[in-house]
DNA sequence: TTGAAAGCGGTACCAC
DNA sequence: GTGGTACCGCTTTCAA
C-alpha cells in the first residue's frame, strides 16, 4: 500500500506502477506495452495491461517520459501576433507537418517585444524542444544579427535548432535554418504588371521603412521601374505600419497633395484594403479610376470587391518546409552522431502574381 | 569526472549538477537560487551560481521540474483551424492572459476531426496541463454531450479541467467550465435592426444546419420576426458551411429563383463577404439595392466596402475570461484541497450590434 | 545557511 | 518473456 494511495484525497494521478500492480505484471511490462517498444510481450500480458489502462483511463506522463529520454519531439512556433493571417498560415503549415509526423507543437506569442521573444526562446529551451521557429519580418540591424546568432548558438548547444521563417537570413556560419520566399521578385513582378498595363505614376506603400520585408518589396519595385526605364518618384513612396489605417491615411494624404497617380501598390493585402477604402471615400472607383495591388494573397484579397490582384506567398508551404527541414536535419544528426551536418541552411520559395480584378490600364489622360 | 562529461561528444546538455560543481556549491543551493524559492541563500553563493549560469547559458529542464512537482502551469488550446479569425482572437485572449500570469500555453489543431480531437485531449493530458480549452461551435447531439462529458471527467480525474469556449454547455453535473456569448440575442438584435429599417424579405444564411452556433443565430432571427409580427419565410433560409463560397452560392441561387429580398442576413462576416460579391456580380449595389449584415465583427468586417454592419462578439475577451476562470478555480482548488469547488460553471458574455454602412432602408417598391 | 538524499513517473538494460 | 532497478534532472524535506 503506497503512501499515495493511502492519502487518497489528493486526486493521486494514476501511474504506471498502479497499472502494473492492478494488472499483476511488472512496471517494465507495462512500459513495453505502452511505449510501442517492439520488445516481445505475450498477448496475455498485453491484453491485461490494455484492459487496466482503459479501466483506469491511464495516460503516460509526458514529462517523465521526456526525462527518461523518450519524449515526443516538439517544435516551438513563436509569433508576434496570432491574429495576423499570414503568420497564422505559416503556423498552420508547421503544425500540420508536425502532427503528421507525430510531433507536438507549441505556439507562443511575443507581441513584437524583444524581451518577450528572449523569454520565450529560453522558455522553449527549457521545454527541450527540437526546434524554435521564429516567424515574420524583422528589422535587419546589426543588433538583429547579433541577437539571432546568440539564439542560434544557444539553442544549438542545447541540442535544439533555430529556424527563421520569412526573416532575414543570418550572416556567417551560424547554426540556423532560414526559410524564405522570393520577396523582392514578387514585388518586381507586381510592379512590372502595373507598369506594363501602362501605369507610370504609382503610389507605393511598402510598409515600415526599417522592416526587412518592406525594404525587399520596395527594392523589387524600384528594380522594375529601372527595367522599364521609368523614373522613380520617391515622393510617391509612403512608409507606415502594416495595417489598414496606414493604407487609408497614406492614400488620403496623397490625394490631398496631388491626385497625380493612377495606381496604388500596397505592401500587403491589408494595406491595400485600407487604401481601397480611402479611394472610395474620395469618390474614386477601383479599378476604373485607380488600380490597386496587394501582397501576400491572404483570404482577404479575394473577399474584397473588386478582388485584389496580388502576389501569392506560399505561407503554409513555408511552414511545412520549415518543419521538414528540422525533421531531416534531426534524422541526419541522429545518423551522423557527433559530426554535425551543414549548419546554416537557406531555403527560398517562389512567389507569383495572382491576377484578379483590381488592375486596369490607366485612363487616358486628357 | 562524470560519465556524461567524459563522453563529451554527445552534446551533453548542461545540468544543475554541472552548475553546482562548477560553482563549488551543492545542487540544492543552485536549485534554491534558480527556482525562485524564498529560501535563504547567501549572497556569495547566489552570485557565484548566477555567474556560472550565465557562463554556461544554463536553463532548467522543464520536464524534470514538472516531474518534481514544480512545473509551470500550462493551458492547452485546441482549435479546429488556426486561420479562422474568430478562433485566433480567442486564442490570443487565452494566450495573453496566460502569459500575464506566467503560464505557458500550447496550441493544437484538430481540423474538425473527432479522432484528432480525442488524440489531442489525451496528448494534453499526458502533458499534465492545468486545463484544456476547446474552441468553437459544435454539433450539439447526444453524442457531443457524451463525448464532452467523458473528456471532462477524464481531465478532472487527472487533475486537469475542461473549458468550452463558444460551444454548447454541458448538461448535468459535469466538471467543465463554459464561456459563451449571447449568440441568440445578437442575432435577435441584428434581425431587429433590419426589420426596424423596414426590411421584410430577408435572405437568411445561418450557416451549417447542425451547428449549435448557426441554430442559435437562426433562433434569434426567428424570434425577432415574431416580435415584429412579420411572417417568417423558411424559403428564404439557406444553410451551408461558414465560408465565403457559401455566401456567394446562396445569394446567386436565391437571385436565380427570385430577387424578392431586400436584405441578406449572413451568419458570419465571411459569409457576408461572399454574399456581397455575389450581389455585385449580379449588378446589385450594396447597400442601395440590397442591405447586408454579418456576425462576429472580425477585422474583415471593417475592411469591406461598404463597411459591414455586424454583431460584435468579444472573442478575445472570452479567451481572457476562460483563462481567468481556470486560474481562479485552480487557486480555489489549492485552498480547498480535497473539497472541490462548484464544478460546472457557465459564463456568458454580451454581444451588440455595430452599425456601419451596409444597411439602408429598402427601396420603396413600386 | 548549506548539503545529502529521497522521490516525481518512465524507460531500458541486465538478469533470470 | 518477464521482472528488478539504475538512471533522467530537479525540488524539497531533513540533518548538520
Amino acid at each position: 500500500m503506497s503512501q499515495r494511495k493511502a492519502t487518497g484525497d489528493a486526486v493521486g494521478r494514476v501511474t504506471i506502477r498502479d497499472v502494473a500492480e492492478r494488472a499483476g505484471v511488472s512496471v517494465a511490462s507495462v512500459s513495453r506495452v505502452l511505449s510501442g517498444s517492439n520488445y516481445p510481450v505475450s498477448e496475455t500480458v498485453r491484453g491485461r495491461v490494455m484492459q487496466v489502462v482503459r479501466d483506469l483511463d491511464y495516460v503516460t506522463n509526458a514529462h517523465a517520459r521526456s526525462l527518461a529520454g523518450a519524449g515526443t519531439p516538439t517544435v516551438a512556433i513563436l509569433i508576434n501576433n496570432v491574429t495576423a493571417s499570414a503568420f497564422a498560415h505559416i503556423a498552420k503549415g508547421v503544425e500540420g507537418a508536425a502532427t503528421l509526423r507525430g510531433w507536438l507543437s507549441l505556439v507562443g506569442t511575443t507581441g513584437d517585444d524583444p524581451e518577450r521573444e528572449l523569454a520565450m526562446v529560453n522558455l522553449m529551451r527549457q521545454q527541450g524542444v527540437a526546434a524554435v521557429v521564429l516567424l515574420g519580418g524583422a528589422y535587419d540591424h546589426d543588433a538583429y544579427q547579433l541577437r539571432m546568432a546568440r539564439f542560434a548558438r544557444s539553442l544549438d548547444t542545447a541540442g535544439s535548432h533555430l529556424v527563421l521563417v520569412g526573416r532575414p537570413a543570418l550572416q556567417g556560419d551560424v547554426p540556423a535554418t532560414t526559410v524564405d520566399y522570393d520577396n523582392e521578385s514578387g514585388a518586381y513582378a507586381m510592379a512590372s504588371h502595373l507598369l506594363s498595363a501602362g501605369h507610370r505614376r504609382i503610389l507605393v506603400l511598402p510598409g515600415p521603412a526599417e522592416l526587412s520585408t518592406a525594404q525587399g518589396r520596395l527594392g523589387g519595385v524600384r528594380r522594375a521601374f529601372a527595367a522599364y526605364r521609368v523614373p522613380f518618384d520617391r515622393g510617391l513612396v509612403r512608409h507606415g505600419p502594416y495595417d489598414d489605417a496606414y493604407g487609408y491615411a497614406a492614400v488620403e494624404a496623397a490625394l490631398h497633395e496631388t491626385s497625380d497617380f493612377t495606381a496604388v501598390l500596397a505592401g500587403t493585402d491589408i494595406v491595400a484594403a485600407g487604401a481601397m477604402q480611402a479611394l472610395r471615400a474620395a469618390g474614386l472607383r477601383v479599378p476604373e479610376d485607380v488600380s490597386i495591388t496587394g501582397y501576400d494573397d491572404i483570404p482577404l484579397a479575394s473577399q474584397l470587391t473588386p478582388q485584389l490582384t496580388t502576389v501569392h506567398v506560399p505561407y503554409e508551404e513555408m511552414g511545412r518546409v520549415a518543419l521538414r527541414a528540422v525533421a531531416d536535419r534531426r534524422r541526419g544528426a541522429a545518423a551522423a552522431a557527433g559530426r554535425r551536418c551543414s549548419d546554416a541552411e537557406h531555403l527560398v520559395l517562389g512567389t507569383h502574381v495572382v491576377v484578379r480584378d483590381s488592375v486596369r490600364p490607366p485612363k487616358r489622360r486628357r
